[in-house]
DNA sequence: TATCTAATTAGATAAGTATTAAATTTAGGT
DNA sequence: ACCTAAATTTAATACTTATCTAATTAGATA
């Protein structure tokens, strides 16, 4: 993802008549006149607005007849907003140092981490405390390649190098922000995004 | 979260200038003239910025001496673009009768809530697999009051109701889209927005 | 007080954008 | 072929915004 389309989508939800085209469509699909007159304006404005959300991939249209009835596109409503996350950390590593400091926390990961794969490096299971579960998912996560880009075959077979139910990790992962996926791939995010066991309440 | 603010927001990030210093302050705090000189404006235009990503509290600022040192402010960052999504599903319920289908997924719903609720209504353990985890988050969560604002205190007591770990079950909610946070409170996601079993690879 | 530096403000310009009325197009129907 | 309904395009207007230069302010120091 690069900045034009962060910028693109942005713009798109930075004006107040779009952003109630989308909460109008979130109950439902409705065509150009229904919306103009639901916000008072008129059916051009409507398409000139229509527009900017398409080219964000905002929403969807289906035409029946002489009608075109638009829809949301709830997967780019959630995710380009993650994308914009992914631009702005993915590129810079922290100019100040602080990754040798010996942390007191490091005993707990090295204790969850023993009790939670086998010697040889397999993960037994998923531990269901979140706490001990972001702490596994974060010990596989830093085996990726930073930067490297995952087709889900070659992410699958990654996983399953730990645990067989790679589907359920993959899931993981993008819920708790150790990567994204774009289009069709996988790929790491930077740290500072990774959901952090020791910010839990 | 009102609609004024959710798109003061999106304007601050619609401007290629404006992630640009967002993605250098990724790195660390810096002063105006530095990100000046690195993206080649005056410093005038950085004030000009700097305002705007202010007033949508995206960035914090620090003072030494004759220097002003920005930074980013994570949290709001990522907060309130999750605001956007609750703004625009929260209002509406979907306009299409679609509850009273009788689908082949709720004998497996059925069987799960059977083996990890007793008979009493108690969770007797968050299961580790996400489908079957994420019907036993959506089967308490549907016991909260829509549109109410819960304190966290309050939450807690609501949670303990089915289980004593309130505090992994409450960033579980928020995890998978079930609630958000805004300032202190909590409050409930509309349905659209939760975590879906059945759209698991 | 005078001076230096970083930041801000004020004013100007140029580019971008939201909206509308009027003309045009698209896809069917009679 | 003609008519109708919905959507789009065009052209004009008013408003907003990104950027700069030049002047000013704020804070620290000699």
């Amino acid at each position: 993802m690069q900045l034009d389309k962060v910028v693109q989508y942005h713009k798109a939800l930075a004006d107040p008549t779009r952003i109630r085209i989308l909460i109008l469509l979130a109950g439902g699909e409705l065509n150009g006149q229904v919306l103009a007159e639901k916000l008072s304006v008129t059916p051009a404005t409507i398409t000139h607005h229509a527009a900017k959300l398409r080219e964000a991939s905002l929403i969807n249209e289906r035409r029946d007849k002489n009608t075109i009835f638009f829809s949301l596109n709830p997967y780019f409503i959630r995710n380009s907003a993650l994308a914009t996350e992914a631009l702005i950390y993915r590129h810079n590593q922290p100019r100040e140092g602080m990754e040798a400091m010996d942390n007191p926390s490091a005993r707990v990961q090295d204790t969850v981490i023993r009790n939670f794969f086998t010697t040889d490096g397999k993960l037994k299971s998923l531990p269901a405390q979140l706490k001990k579960k972001l702490i596994v998912l974060e010990h596989i996560a830093v085996q990726l390649e930073k930067g490297k880009c995952y087709q889900e075959k070659e992410l699958n077979e990654f996983i399953k190098l730990y645990h067989d139910d790679f589907a359920t990790i993959r899931r993981e992962f993008i819920m708790h922000h150790f990567m994204f996926r774009e289009r069709d791939v996988y790929e790491l995010n930077p740290k500072e995004m990774w959901a952090r066991w020791e910010t839990l309440s």
